[in-house]
DNA sequence: GCGACTTTGTTCCTGCGTTCACAAGCGGTT
DNA sequence: AACCGCTTGTGAACGCAGGAACAAAGTCGC
């Protein structure tokens, strides 16, 4: 079974792929059955010749003058992205923000189930959150080895992010999505990807004080 | 005053930035005067070179052989970035990430305050989080126009999120920062962010799985 | 006072991502 | 059966970000 196409799909696609993926969702359910590139696209918020190009990287199969047919487009995206298959995660740090994403229901309908939530407080231990009970730090280890889990979430303070960090790594962990505002560093083969939702504040109210004064007023 | 460089920095260098200014922070707090762009780039995970290029955007002014001096560059980051005045925010949609976000510390030391927290159920109003009442949906308008709200954070379910977007915009805010699993189509001028938790995980688990499979084995 | 070392700021270059534009292909119609 | 309009898929050009290498500049040691 030869795959004549080029297996590397850049990241920046299947970020843009993931989008489709819901928004196919979204049409499957509405009773769609085709939709043209520029629809997508436009539900998207992306431009249709970069659309088709990310279709492309995965041998698309869309039907010149219909369109694509809706089920099969989502069933092929879901495949290549992994979707089809549940994925077990573990989260450390159960807050105020790691409670809001133990509940939330968004991440079971794409194929993401939590076996396991931490945390080192011990009033937190024995709290449950969405069906599950919140275990003690010291049990991480025999839970990742135990549920072979796949992603670990750190949503804990940032003084202790680095050594959540090194213990999930140590336990065979090898992508990890971390909330905490530092700047992990993971062993070598290890994903992270950061969500620091100042930044995002911060471009944002950069960009609007840049629209604000377009002169350029930095007067530094 | 002429600038006689270019005042349009790239987003990704203001992304960036905004981390450099998170390390200073703790760099100052921990008592250094100077860095080098080595140690400065490590610590933010980025490459020197990047760093000081990233840096030159803003007329660096650090000195060579030596380094940066901890305290002026995080004065300068912080005034290119406006970071040193307060801006208010909205939060709408205070479900379970919603209240994460309200109580969530981080945002006040970065110069983010919330002046308004909405939510449509009626159980929820008049709940206080993070010193603020909860407002009910019918108040916005007023407190957009009355606390000069920069930007507009939307933590509600997918299904609303669209029209919470309308009326935000409707009443001035051209800054929004979307939690909801939708893609936004906001009116021309208004900037729009979208934080993906789902995308993000989707993300991680192709990584994954293709480090695990690199013969490519996608069997479409 | 002078030389050597360190570190910045810049320039070049390579590669990637995005966009535009066009040829190929399929369905519907006459 | 042939034509026409519509849509996909791909090739090329453009712009941008990232990385490496080098020159300028300042400090420390002698």
């Amino acid at each position: 079974m030869i795959q004549p196409r080029p297996r590397t799909i850049p990241e920046a696609t299947v970020a843009r792929l993931a989008v489709y993926l819901r928004v196919l969702t979204s049409f499957a359910d509405g009773g769609r059955t085709t939709v043209s590139s520029g629809e997508l696209a436009s539900a998207a918020g992306v431009n249709p010749a970069g659309l088709r190009k990310d279709l492309s990287h995965l041998g698309s199969c869309g039907v010149r003058g219909v369109g694509y047919e809706v089920r099969a487009l989502r069933e092929r995206i879901a495949r290549v992205l992994g979707a089809e298959r549940s994925r077990a995660c573990v989260l450390v740090g159960i807050g105020n923000l790691g409670t809001a994403l133990a509940d939330y229901a968004g991440f079971g309908s794409r194929g993401f189930r939590f076996t396991g939530l931490f945390d080192a407080a011990p009033e937190r231990i024995g709290q449950r959150i969405g069906g599950l009970a919140v275990q003690p730090m010291a049990e991480l280890e025999e839970t990742v080895a135990g549920t072979a889990v796949a992603i670990g979430v750190i949503a804990t303070p940032a003084e202790v992010a680095q050594q959540v960090c090194d213990r999930l790594c140590a336990a065979g962990v090898r992508s990890i999505l971390n909330f905490a505002p530092v700047t992990l560093t993971p062993p070598p083969g290890v994903d992270v990807r950061q969500v620091d939702l100042s930044v995002e504040l911060q471009v944002l109210a950069f960009l609007g004080q840049q629209r604000a004064v377009p002169a350029g007023e930095v007067s530094a």
